[in-house]
RNA sequence: UGGGACGUCGUCUAACGGUAAGACUGCAGACUCUGGAUCUGCGUAUCGGGGUUCGAAUCCCUGCGUCCCAGCCA
């Protein structure tokens, strides 16, 4: 297999394997469903997909791919409750903007309600169903405990004509909500609380996002899962570890009907440090207005992402190399930065913006001249091209590369220093301009003609290239520049009767407004991600108007001058 | 105190009875018109205790630790 984006990128490190995909190896050998491999990505459309859905999602359609099988998409909506078509929406955008196709149709669970409903009456002639009386609190008390078995439900031995009357009556809508259950005939005994008589269907008078008001009654996951599996024919049905313990169930089920039987297989559910996946608790970052939507740039959603200015092939590199197992780790937030930048470093172009700027004035540069220097688009890319940069008297450069009393390892601007600009030229600090109050408010400078582009035809050299921006053509903008949304490594970990909005990091947001850039940065489209030169990658944000760009920071540019910075300043 | 699963560098993953490997991070250096990128080097790990074996991360026993399960959610 040839990977699509990296032609000279030969296959010289092997895709890293998984048990799961040693499973599949071992099936396909065997010829195990004649060595057909259908997966499926079933989300239950009751919110956005995350980060940790991405996986799910590289690691099915991956695994499809590699072994010339197909992925259903197939929406689990079985608790008209919870969900909504604006979540099937984002969903089917989100797979789509990963790059993943899946085997046309769309599937729903609700697709097969009529089917599941009479093989729910099959179980129930054949003895392994019932239909069951109990409230949800009696059935909880009957239920047992972790420690303790059950005790069968006075219902249990109903006669299959009551059972069948009660339950074509309960899908006639003759009961109230929660009034019975149809529940399977298992083992109210064994140590795995699933297999002690699971609830089946339970009755539901709520507007399904798809069937409407057809169904009164609705099947629980346990009982859809499976068999919609089934009927899909998936042979590996891939889920997260927590549903181990639910397996002997999907598998009894599929087996007292005799229909095509799936094999479900556990991995292990994505965790990352500063960052929660967990749909109720976005939901409520959401609702509570901590954030600015479900695609505001510090969630971890896919909408979030991706407004972020995450690429879709960073983030499939990102899960194909964190690998499957079975053990519940933690991977580190800058892991997934690191595939971030290696994506962008190869694909954004380069240009030119100060963020928090500080005038310099060239003292020898002539009043109102423009002249437009040649800038490499790409240092990576040659393909990139170059444009043109305007150069005037007076320019603006980062506050940040400028100090007045430079420490050992500064090697920045300072009086009577000389840098480079970057694609322009060599200039000198001759003095400072502070305000009454000691601000500095402008720099007094003077350029060296000859070194036109940025080189020294006397072959001097310069420790620093910093970058700028003329004054005249500048565009302003807002820059959002984004930190962890949580302080903590583990956004859980909390003191007594605290939760995890404790944990929010009160500085993940930080709007700079006067943004200034080099005016090329004007032709951008909503999403274009670029790279400002020494600061990081950045992408134009939709709120962008024509006269008002608005820009995201993506993630920021290793910075070792920060390292080194930080380091002294602990010493 | 039931059942299910899992313990390998700081983090994630590999090694399938035969030299514990890779990535990220960290540190040091080279190079550089981005203190970017790139390149080089360095470092740290098999949960504990027994056993089987010529040989154990791997198999067995035992202890310890972590995660999941008592929704008419998925």
């Amino acid at each position: 297999m040839t990977p699509p984006n990296s032609p000279e990128t030969p296959e010289s490190a092997p895709r890293p394997s998984n048990f799961i995909r040693e499973i599949i190896i071992d099936d396909v050998r065997t010829g195990k469903h004649n060595g057909r491999v259908i997966t499926r990505f079933p989300p239950e459309p009751n919110g956005y997909l995350h980060i940790g859905h991405a996986k799910s999602i590289c690691l099915n359609f991956g695994l499809a791919k590699e072994f010339g099988g197909a992925t259903n998409l197939r929406f689990d909506d079985t608790n008209p409750e919870k969900e909504e078509q604006e979540y099937v929406d984002s969903i089917i955008a989100n797979v789509q903007w990963l790059g993943f196709q899946w085997q046309d149709p769309i599937h729903y669970a609700s697709d097969y309600f009529q089917q599941l409903y009479d093989w729910a009456i099959q179980l129930i002639r054949g003895g392994k169903a019932f239909v069951c009386d109990l409230n949800a609190e009696q059935m909880r008390q009957h239920r047992g405990t972790l420690t303790e078995p059950g005790t069968p439900s006075p219902f249990r031995d109903r006669s299959v004509e009551e059972n069948l009357d009660l339950f074509a009556r309960m899908k006639n809508g003759e009961f109230p909500d929660g009034a019975r259950t149809l529940r399977a005939k298992i083992d109210m005994a064994s140590p795995n609380l699933n297999m002690r008589d699971p609830v089946m269907y339970r009755i539901l008078n709520a507007e399904h996002h798809r069937t409407g008001n057809t169904w009164c009654i609705y099947p629980m996951y346990d009982y859809a899962h499976g068999q919609s599996d089934s009927i899909e024919g998936i042979t590996h049905s891939l889920c997260t570890l927590e549903f181990e313990d639910h397996r002997p169930l999907y598998d009894w089920f599929v087996q007292q009907l005799g229909i095509f039987a799936p094999r479900q297989i556990e991995f292990d559910r994505l965790n990352l440090t500063y960052t929660l996946l967990s749909k109720r608790k976005l939901l409520q970052l959401v609702q509570d207005g901590h954030v600015r939507g479900w695609d505001d740039p510090r969630m971890p959603t896919l909408a979030g992402i991706r407004r972020r200015g995450y690429t879709p092939e960073a983030m499939r590199n990102f899960c194909a190399n964190i690998g499957i197992s079975k053990t519940n780790g933690t991977i580190e937030l800058g892991l997934l930065e690191h595939y971030v930048r290696e994506d962008l470093n190869k694909r954004a172009p380069r240009y030119m913006a100060v963020l928090n700027p500080v005038k310099v004035v060239i003292e020898n540069y002539p009043e109102g001249e423009t002249e437009w220097l040649d800038a490499v688009n790409n240092p990576e890319d040659e393909s990139a091209g170059t444009r043109k940069v305007p150069f005037s008297r007076v320019l603006y450069i980062e506050q940040d590369d400028f100090k007045e009393d430079p420490p050992r390892q500064f090697f920045r601007l300072s009086p009577g220093r000389e840098v480079r600009l970057r694609w322009g030229f060599y200039i000198t600090c001759q003095s400072v301009v502070k305000d009454d109050a000691g601000n500095i408010v402008e720099l007094r400078c003077t350029y060296d003609p000859a070194t036109r582009g940025g080189g020294a035809p006397d072959g001097r050299k310069v420790k620093a290239t910093i970058h700028w921006v003329s004054a005249e053509q500048a565009l302003d903008a807002e820059v959002r520049v984004y930190n962890t949304l949580f302080s903590k490594e583990n956004p859980n970990e909390v003191e007594e009767g605290q939760d995890f909005l404790a944990n929010i990091n009160p500085n993940s947001l930080e709007v700079i407004t006067g943004g200034k850039l080099e005016p090329a940065l004007g032709t951008l489209k909503p999403f274009d991600g670029v790279q400002f030169e020494r600061l990081g990658y950045f992408c134009v944000d939709p709120d962008s108007t024509p006269g008002k760009p608005v820009f995201n920071r993506t993630v920021a540019l290793r910075d070792t001058w920060a390292k080194i910075e930080k380091r002294d300043k602990a010493k």
